[in-house]
DNA sequence: GTCTATATAGGGATAGAC
DNA sequence: GTCTATCCCTATATAGAC
């Protein structure tokens, strides 16, 4: 493995644990025994260094959100689409911890990160729509279903829910991290689902979770 | 006005802007036009002005929960209740912003903070439960209503509503900031309302846009 | 209470030897 | 490619005059 790489895989190990803004390049260089002046050769600084990981996340998630977009509407595939989602999310999580600061610390990532943000929505509510015309969604009541607000929520649980359980609980595992995310979003849903497609999904958690096991 | 509570207004003003870590001892002292030892006079440093600001926000919070319990359960009441609660939470918003980091920063603070969430989420599984018992709350279906996953939605709510708003469109006034979160918050109950409490409902959040139209 | 001046510390960044 | 040494800048915090 080329240090270069190394130096990446490390960065992102770090920044997800303890933060970017808490990490300096020197304690970058002492977690893989290398000199801070070496670290500078291989990038210019944090900033070069958060935006190739940048780079790797965007690439990664665009990909998954045209998959989306190509894959069929049927509740299966939209369930694993939703779980490779997250999982990335939290590949990458660091993005989704003082995000506000981060993105004013690097401009250059800030237009790039939005737009991420505003398809991710738009993917979403695609798919909100194709589940509503196909009936495995459905208005139970006099009201039509408040598709945007809808999508609004589970854009919401995608950007903050693993810094929300850190506030409360501390600490928690990929495999803890999508259950959670995933209970929130089928909560969201359910109301709108007939009992055989709540089932459905239902039995499709269980089968995550038990394959997830630790 | 006593100087000390200027530069507590100042400051929120300052943070809430801005954000807690963009801004210097120096920065608060330019804007009063005073100087940076004056201001390490009144308080030692960022840290016990965060702290004091900080005790201003429990203060109130705790004096709405409590207020929350001891009022009557109707669903005007408790409506009410969120608008206060929402118009505090914006009040003191740069405790909601880059959250994670801060609490790092100010570790005195990191335990109070957790527990007025915990509160807060006690609070609203408190009122569900009423609501449901009252029959203004009913599940559409075979299936139970999940109370503590709608309380986690509603927190996510509270806490990231702000923030997740400016990341998308930047900046957003006190006004236009609750109406989003009482959309949301009502798309999240609406289905398990009835086509009464529901109109009852918008009436409520229409009356108030009304009001405080600029 | 308020000011000016200054000491101190930490992180970012580069030069030049190897 | 890698290291050591060093410089610069910024933020915190204090000392002492007014």
């Amino acid at each position: 493995m080329k240090r270069r790489d190394m130096i990446l895989v490390v960065s992102l190990k770090l920044f997800n644990e303890e933060g970017e803004a808490n990490l300096t390049a020197v304690d970058i260089a002492n977690e893989l025994d290398i000199s801070p002046g070496n670290l500078y050769y291989h990038f210019k600084g944090k900033e070069e260094l958060v935006a190739e990981l940048y780079k790797q996340f965007e690439t990664g998630i665009v990909a998954l959100l045209q998959g989306a977009n190509d894959a069929g509407d049927t509740l299966e595939e939209q369930w694993l689409h939703l779980y490779v989602v997250l999982e990335y999310i939290y590949l990458y999580r660091f993005f989704f911890r003082n995000t506000t600061d981060l993105l004013q610390k690097y401009p250059a990532i800030d237009g790039h990160f939005r737009r991420l943000l505003e398809q991710q929505y738009q993917s979403i509510r695609a798919m909100l729509h194709n589940l509503l015309e196909e009936g495995v969604l459905a208005s139970n009541c006099s009201e039509e279903i408040r598709i945007d607000e809808l999508a609004d929520n589970m854009m919401l649980i995608y950007t903050y829910w693993f810094e929300f359980q850190n506030l409360r609980k501390r600490q928690l595992n990929q495999h803890k991290f999508i259950q959670g995310a995933i209970l929130q979003i089928m909560t969201l849903l359910a109301p709108y689902m007939g009992d055989m497609q709540r089932q459905f999904t239902e039995e499709c958690n269980a089968l995550y979770q038990r394959d997830k096991q630790d």
